[in-house]
DNA sequence: ATTCAATGTGTAAAACACACACAATAGTAT
DNA sequence: ATACTATTGTGTGTGTTTTACACATTGAAT
C-alpha cells in the first residue's frame, strides 16, 4: 500500500489486493484511566478505524498485523478476530473519486481488535488519511459507514474475553500497580468494583509478581508496584482462565 | 444458484455472486441421544460443509439463511456467525473443471453454526453435490479443506454460547423430558453431568413449563415432559441468562 | 409377581461471592 | 514541624451458590 502511489492505489489495486474483502481494526490503549480507540482522519473526511485490504497471497490475520504495524509502529500486538460485517449497506454514502475504481465495490469487512500498550504506540496516518489520534472511548466522534457498530461490537467481545483472558497484560505498562489494573477493568466493564474483592480475585489468579517498589509521586499513600509473572501467566493461559465478570 | 446451469455457474457465477468471499454453515441437530452435524458429499469427492456465495446485493447473514434454507427446507432457523477463515491456503488441492472459472481464485470463508429441529429437516444436496445427510459429531468423515477446523470452531463456539443462550430451544422438539435436555447438554459440553444439579439449574432459569404428560414408550420409569414457556423464555433471553457452565 | 433400569426428589457440606471498616502513609497546606 | 486529605493495604463475617450424594418410585419386560 505504501509503495503504490495513491493513483495507482485507486485504479490497480486490486492486482494486488482481494475485491469484497477488506480489514478493520479497533485498536485499544489505555492511558490516564481512561480506555482509548485509534482513529483516522480522512482527507476532508470523516473519523474511521484504521482499516486495509487483504493482499492476494496473504492471509486475513497477517493483514491486520501489517495494518496494525503500519498504523502503530508495533510489531508484536495482541489481536483477536470478533465478527465480520456483511451488510450490503453498510458502506453508504461511499464515494471514491475515480467512478471505476475496484474500491467502489461492495465490501465485506473482517473486524479485529487490537490491545497496546499506549505508551509504544505512534500513531501514523495512512496514504489515505491527515490524522490519526487517540480518543477516549466514551467520546470517539462521530464515525464514517458502520464504524461506529464495529467499535460497539469490539467492546462488546472485549468485555466477554475479560472472562477468560488476562486483559492486562497487553495494555499495561510492564510494573503498574493495583488500582490501575482495577481503573482497566472497570472502564472495559462501565461499572464499579470494590477495591479489596478485585484485589483477591486476581491474586488468586496466582499471575502476578508483587514488587517491593511503590509507585510514589501521586499525592497519597503510595501504592505497590506489580507485573505479570511470564511463566505462571502464560501457564494459566493455557488452562484457560475463569474470571466470570 | 439453482436458477444456474452448472456450466453458467463455473462461468459466470461471478456476476451473480462476489468474488472471494463464500459462506460455510455448520448445521447441528439432535437425535437420538447424539449430537450432528449435516454434511454434503460433492460428485466423487469428499464431504464437506455446505456453503454458498454472497450475492452482489445480499447480506451475509441472509446467504447463510439461503444455503440453510436450500439444504433442509427449514425458513425459521438459529444462525450464529462464528469466525472467518482467511487462510490463503485453507482450499489447498481445489481444482475446478474450468481453469478459467472465478472458483478458482481465493475464497475468504464466514462460518455460522445453525441449530436445527432434526425431525424438521428435509436434507437435500445441491447443485454441486450426489449426497446429503446427517453424521454423528463424533464420527465425521474425512472432510474436504480447512472444513474439519471449520466444523471444531462452531462446537467451540457454540459451548461457549450454551452460557447465555437456552440452545434447548432450537435443537429439541416442542416437548421434551429432562433427560433428554440432560443428554444434549452432555455431548455438547462433552461431560457428564450430575442429574439433580443439572434439574436443578434448568429449572432456575424459569423458562421451562412442566407438564403433566409423561413420555411413554421407554423401557423405565417414565419421565415428565416439558416445554419452553414462550413468554418467560424471551424475556430471559432479552435479560441475559446466566448459566455460567 | 418380580426384576431391571431409569426417573423423581431433598439435604448437608463446601466453596465462593459480597459487603464492609479501620489502620497506614505520601504528599500538601498551614 | 504539624495537621490534613485522599488514597492505599489488609481481614472477617455473612449470605448465596455450587456440589456431592442416596433412597423411594415406576413403566415395561419377563
Amino acid at each position: 500500500m505504501k509503495s503504490l502511489p495513491l493513483k495507482d492505489f485507486y485504479l490497480r489495486g486490486d492486482s494486488v489486493f482481494l475485491t469484497h474483502v477488506s480489514v478493520d481494526c479497533v485498536i485499544f490503549g489505555f492511558h490516564e484511566n481512561q480506555l482509548k480507540v485509534l482513529l483516522l482522519k480522512w482527507n476532508e473526511g470523516p473519523w474511521c478505524l484504521p482499516g486495509g485490504f487483504v493482499k492476494h497471497d496473504e492471509s486475513v490475520d497477517d493483514s491486520a498485523v501489517r495494518t496494525l504495524n503500519e498504523r502503530t509502529g508495533l510489531d508484536d500486538i495482541y489481536l483477536e478476530q470478533f465478527y465480520t460485517f456483511g451488510d450490503p449497506k453498510r458502506e453508504k454514502g461511499k464515494k471514491i473519486p475515480d467512478k471505476k475504481s475496484w474500491m467502489n465495490k461492495r465490501f465485506i469487512s473482517i473486524g479485529y481488535y487490537a490491545l497496546v500498550e499506549f505508551s509504544k504506540v505512534n500513531p501514523r496516518p495512512d496514504i489515505l488519511s491527515i490524522d490519526c489520534k487517540w480518543w477516549d472511548i466514551d467520546k470517539v466522534p462521530v464515525l464514517i459507514y458502520d464504524h461506529k457498530q464495529i467499535m460497539d461490537k469490539a467492546l462488546d467481545s472485549l468485555r466477554l474475553d475479560l472472562n477468560d483472558h488476562p486483559i492486562g497484560y497487553n495494555l499495561l505498562p510492564e510494573k503498574f500497580t493495583m488500582p490501575e489494573l482495577q481503573r482497566l477493568y472497570e472502564t472495559i466493564l462501565g461499572e464499579a468494583l470494590d477495591r479489596r474483592n478485585f484485589q483477591k480475585r486476581i491474586l488468586a489468579l496466582d499471575i502476578l509478581e508483587k514488587l517491593k517498589e511503590r509507585k510514589t509521586g501521586g499525592a497519597h499513600k503510595a501504592p505497590f508496584l506489580y507485573r505479570f509473572d511470564k511463566k505462571k501467566y502464560s501457564k494459566a493461559l493455557k488452562q484457560g482462565l475463569k474470571l466470570g465478570w
